[in-house]
Order: C-alpha cells, then structure tokens, then sequence
DNA sequence: TATGATTATTCCATTATTTGGAACTTTATT
DNA sequence: AATAAAGTTCCAAATAATGGAATAATCATA
C-alpha cells in the first residue's frame, strides 16, 4: 500500500509529481478564491518526489511568473513550505504541527485504536484504519506486523479510493447517487496489472462488495501487497472508513484472506457499535 | 515532554487555546495578505483543545462576522478544517496528508533515524529529535520503548524553545544577535515552577549550555519529566536542531543524566557529521 | 574568467477578490 | 409562542492579487 507509483520514483522533466487518482482533480471547480490557488500549489509541492525549483513549479502550476512567485512567498513566509539555499520548495515542517493536533484529536481514531490492536494480535498482520475524504482514502493509523515488510503505507497519506481495499469497502456503502458523483469525475491510474481502470468493473466488484460486506485487494495499488477489508460507516454516511488487514502477497493466501474476512468484519462492528455510543446514533 | 501544558487540558471559556509560548505571535507581524489571516485562523482552530463554534472563533479571532464565515467556509471547502453537523469546527484531515509527505521527505530525520535508535539502545530512555523553528521546537522523530515509531504521537508537535532539553540546547548555538532577537519577542509561560519566566535567568543558563555542550531539562516543561540534550546545526546556522534523553525524574537521577550527556553528544556530532557528507559542508 | 543562456526577482497599472456592516434566517431558550 | 442567540447572506467600497515586461542573479561553457 504505497503512498501511490514508488516506481515512477525517478523524476523526469515531465512526471515530478506523484498522481494520486483524482486527490487534486476537484481543487479546480470549488470556488476558494486565492486560498483555493495556495492550496493546489502545496499540494503540488507535497506530492512532488524531490523538491522543486520555481521553474518546475511554474511549468506544473499554469500561473504567471509574477503571480507564481508571490505565491510561493507568502507561503514560504507562514513555513507551509521551505525554500532551501538552492532555491528548491520543500513542504515546510509547519504543517506537521498542525497536522499533528488534527491527529491527535481525531475521534474516529481514538475510538478504533483498541480494536486495531486485538486484530493485529488476532492475525498477526499489518493493520490499517482508513476514512474517505472525496475520492481518496486517509490513512489514519496503522499496527505493524511482527514481520518486518517493505511497505510504504504512512498514516496522512492519501491513497486512491479504487484500488485498496479500505477505499472499495468504504465506496460500497455510498448511496448510488453519491457513488455515481464519484465515479463520473474519477481518473484511473494503473499502478499495477491489476489495478481496475473502468468504472464498470470497478462498479461490479462494488456490488459484490457490498453484498459480500467486504473486499479483497489482490495486488491492486502495489505490486506483492494484498488485504482484506470492511467498511466502517455512520447511519447517515456523513462519515465513512474502513478497517484492513494487509501483507505481503506470498504469505496472503486467498484461503487466509478470506478467513480474514470475519475478524475484520467483526473489527469493524465493534468499532461502530462504540461510535453510536460515544458520537450519538443519528449520524 | 508534551504538547504543551497538558496540565491546563481542561478548557474554561477563557482559555480554549493553548498557549506555545510565542509560536502565534509572529504572525502578525510578517505580510502574507490574504494567507496570513486563514493561517492564523488555521493555528487557532488546530492549538484549540476542542472543536470550536462560529461564535468561539469570532471571539478569537477579531474579525468581522461576514468575513469570518467566508473565510472558515473557504478553509473546509480544501479540507483544512472540518465542519461538523453540531457546526462546529475542527482541524481537517487534509492536514495529515500535506504532513506525512512532509515528513516522509525531511533529510535530517532520515539522517538521524538510526542514530537515535542506537542512543536508545544504550540509554533505555525515549529518545526525541527536534528542529528549532521561529521561537518553537518541532519534534521530527522520537524512539520509546522497543516499539518503532508511531508517526504523530506527538512528533510534529511544536513545543516552547525556553523550557525544553532541545530548545534550550538549540538557543545555545545561536548568534548572539538572532539570539537577542529571539528572547526579545518571547512570550514566557510558567508551565511548572521550575520554568524559565524571565530572558535574564535564561541567558545564563544558555551561557552555561554554550560552554557544556549539553542542556538539562529539570520538569521545566512537564512535572515529573526530565532530560538531557545537545545541540545539532549546520556551519552556517541556517538550520538548529537537536536530540534528547528524556524520561520520568523519579528514574533519571542528575548522576545519570549528567553520564548520558556523553553519549548525547556523541550522537549529535555522528549526526552533524553525515549531514555535512551528504548536504554540503557549508550549510 | 569572460560570455551567453538560463533562472529568479522586482515593478506597477489593471483587475479581481476580499472586506465589513447590516439585514436576514435559522436555531435555541424561556 | 415570544424572545434571544447564533449563524448566514448580501453588496458597494477597500484592498490585495494579477500578469506582462524589465531587471537582476546564477549557471554552464568556452
């Protein structure tokens, strides 16, 4: 589960940036004014692979020289980036103060913690806690396998909503209308062989999906990794996640994920169980 | 070593926010228009203890009311902050992303990563690393327990420079002149009776860390908490961090922390010197 | 180290966005 | 149901952002 494309790692002139399905896609149509134009340029920078020089940026970010260069001023000056003696843009380490709040606090990932572990005990495994924001997966927190894996997953990092297993199980409790939304301003992006890059297919598995009550990633979004997956959601789907657990694929048998399937889903149950408790039932 | 005075948790209508020393008050002062002001509504909203309602804020943050709604609407329409349905506003999960990525990427932790698991390893103790950033120190990294490292336990957290190991050790390799500069627009606040409340005893215990090499932290930020640290920075002082021991003062005696300020330092000058091989000698 | 090429920064009249007071709507309280 | 409190919308005026072009600083190469 890779923060998305390890393997176009080597920046050519042409491909600094990382693509992480439709993460920034959306950032053109709502309306935030110079806010909005700030935004895209962190993000811009964040998703790069290596810092980048003002004339990268301004071959990526379509803005005027000028424009461009303010821009980058301002948010150098409030340390949301770095600009280093070479004059390259780094994300600026102030972000990782607020993130860190925003962390800390957050309810859902409070209340999940405990379940997480007694899974990870149960299937010895990596497990992940993930939530939908648009079309993209946050991953919220993460329990290690005993088993040292090289994987890349990092808790903040947005995955693609179509290609992990936490993303499918949450798209599968979407009502159709929202689901339809999503998908209609989707981009695929082909990590690996298996990866679905048709709305079609990726709606049919949808369906099995939500019927089944969970969902495998076969290998997907990284190469040798698979998962099962449940999702974890409000009753007014204001709020949806997911909960997985993840390995290596030649120790992920299908006979193991699918045996997988119950503790996960039991995880996930239990998990909403106490968030109508704690958070009120309605939503 | 917390937060920040995790001893005034419990919010009263006066204090919502917790104080980081001088971490917002430099915000006033730099001219980044338009951004300036939704990051400060950014840091207000993050450094709250709870979410904060329309009227919390507008308290807060002395601006009209027109004004304040479109720029929180503004804020949640890119996902930096989150609306919830009782209408109040918290920090947003965009946030995790842009810092993951953040601290994913930052060279000096990468640097530093196995040398502080070695100073773990030989002292028992949870080992931290910090950057100095305006008048706060930013935790980039820290090893507890056997346990790897869970990203955002309070790593990205910025905590005062004036009553912690690695802030204290960090003053103590600055220029006289940024140093007088930082000390006089430092806001001081007791967090415990051992803290630091005027510029003149500061100065001279820095002077004395200047000479040492090391810094203590006696429960100056957190009751019952102590460590000792040394300094870590570039020649040309562009960049001031540092590393520490840090446990509960029951077990670290002075006799213990005053033998660990070898192996300290010792790892700080193994870090400096890989940060000089692989970032250039001259910053 | 001189020369041309590339890259970064500054400037300022024009344009677009933000501002902020007030009116209005919704939600809680008595 | 009436009243108060909280939240939202509106729009002319004030302010900040824009973007093209000129200038300055760097880098690569002879």
């Amino acid at each position: 589960m890779n923060s998305s494309g390890d393997s176009m790692a080597q920046a050519d002139d042409e491909s600094l940036l990382r693509e992480t399905g439709a993460s920034r896609d959306t950032s053109t149509s709502r309306d935030t004014g110079t806010l909005g134009k700030l935004v895209m340029l962190l993000d811009l920078v964040t998703h790069a692979d290596v810092p980048l020089r003002f004339t990268d940026i301004l071959a990526l970010a379509n803005q005027p020289r000028g424009t461009l260069h303010r821009q980058l001023g301002h948010l150098v000056a409030e340390g949301l980036l770095e600009l280093d003696a070479e004059g390259r843009y780094a994300p600026g380490l102030r972000l990782l103060d607020f993130a860190s709040r925003s962390w800390a606090r957050n309810e859902f990932r409070l209340i999940a913690a405990p379940h997480l572990a007694s899974l990870h005990r149960e299937t010895g495994e990596t497990v992940h806690l993930g939530v939908l924001r648009g079309s993209s997966i946050i991953y919220l927190d993460k329990v290690e396998g005993h088993q040292p894996v090289r994987m890349y997953s990092q808790i903040g990092n947005a995955s693609p909503c179509y290609c992990t297993g936490v993303g499918k199980a949450a798209l599968s409790v979407l009502s159709p209308v929202k689901l339809n939304e999503l998908l209609s301003a989707l981009h695929f992006n082909r990590f690996t062989p298996a990866t679905h890059v048709k709305a079609e297919s990726l709606l049919a598995e949808i369906g099995e999906i939500a019927t089944a009550g969970h969902a495998f990633d076969r290998e997907e979004h990284e190469a040798g990794i698979c998962c099962v997956a449940a999702p974890i959601w409000s009753d007014d789907r204001s709020f949806i996640g997911g909960v997985s657990v993840t390995g290596p694929a030649y120790r992920l048998s299908m006979e193991l994920l699918q045996e997988w399937t119950i503790p996960v889903q039991v995880t996930a149950r239990k998990i909403m169980d106490e968030m109508r408790v704690r958070l009120g039932p309605r939503r």
